[in-house]
DNA sequence: CGCTAGATGACAATGATTTCCACGTCCAGG
DNA sequence: CCTGGACGTGGAAATCATTGTCATCTAGCG
């Protein structure tokens, strides 16, 4: 992976828009690295990714980081009984879905429109207020049926 | 609570149902305790009602027991970051969701045919095959709004 | 340049879950 | 009734992601 080389312009913009959020080197090598990697990864192999790549970082900075850029709304999360809680840059604004490969783990971001509606109204119909939902869709996708 | 008697039959029925086991007083205590848990409960709270009832039970088993009936399809299961996973018997056969009191923990099941719908669609138009998926909607029940 | 709130990171602590392993219990066959 | 093996049990130890602690560092401001 390349690392040296300045910011992406896109990547700069995003640092800017962590709250209470000081601009350091860290930190912006945090989000580089998420900004490569197309797929979800954990906080633990982040840290070993920019362990990789030279970048001299503490565990406990990284899993700040990342918990930073959630409440930011900048990292899509999901759960993995295996691994604990898996990040991954969120490519546009607003609220995603994925549908995850058990096998190799490539995810595909999937349009939830009515799922999202759906949530909206069980939120009006049940008097529950502030309804939040974590939907996770799983698979196994057509390269890996294959290959197995 | 009153734990002595007889199980009821439904109990002994879904003994029965849990594949490769053999019926034990352990086993029955738990599915007993879970029967008369109307809310989610951590495995370590199943514990703590089953030692309260009396019962002598290690905490090893009461996971072994969950593990189970999670997969016998007897259990719902959500995961709650504070608490792990928690465990619900599953009132009837099928796939349900539930929307989840973030104050008080209290669940109540929602109709989500227009989710599964869409889910399965998704399986179809994606290339992904055997698709899963876990919703979990959480929120603030009228009762605990007007509470706080 | 010097100050200070915020950031860092090595390390310890936490807490749910799992693994280990010695022991108990049930059942079939002799 | 005895015996052997398979399965169940449970306490303690191990695992492992995540969080807390705290001394030290540094970005950003005046």
């Amino acid at each position: 992976m390349i690392v040296g080389g300045g910011l992406p312009g896109e990547v700069a913009d995003a640092v800017r828009d962590v709250p209470s959020g000081r601009s350091t080197p860290q930190r912006a090598a945090v989000l580089r690295v998420l900004a490569a990697c197309p797929d979800f990864v954990s906080a633990q192999e982040l840290h070993a990714r920019l362990a990789a790549d030279g970048v001299s970082i503490g565990l406990t900075t990284v899993y700040r980081s990342v918990q930073a850029l959630e409440r930011a709304g900048l990292l899509d999360v999901v759960r993995d009984d295996a691994e604990g809680r898996l990040y991954r840059r969120r490519p546009a604004a607003g609220h995603r879905h994925y549908l995850i490969c058990r096998d190799c783990g490539r995810s595909q971001s999937v349009d939830a429109d009515v799922v999202e509606e759906w949530a909206e109204r069980v939120g009006e119909c049940t008097g529950f207020s502030a309804v939040e939902h974590i939907l996770e869709l799983t698979g196994v996708c057509a390269r890996c049926r294959v290959g197995s």
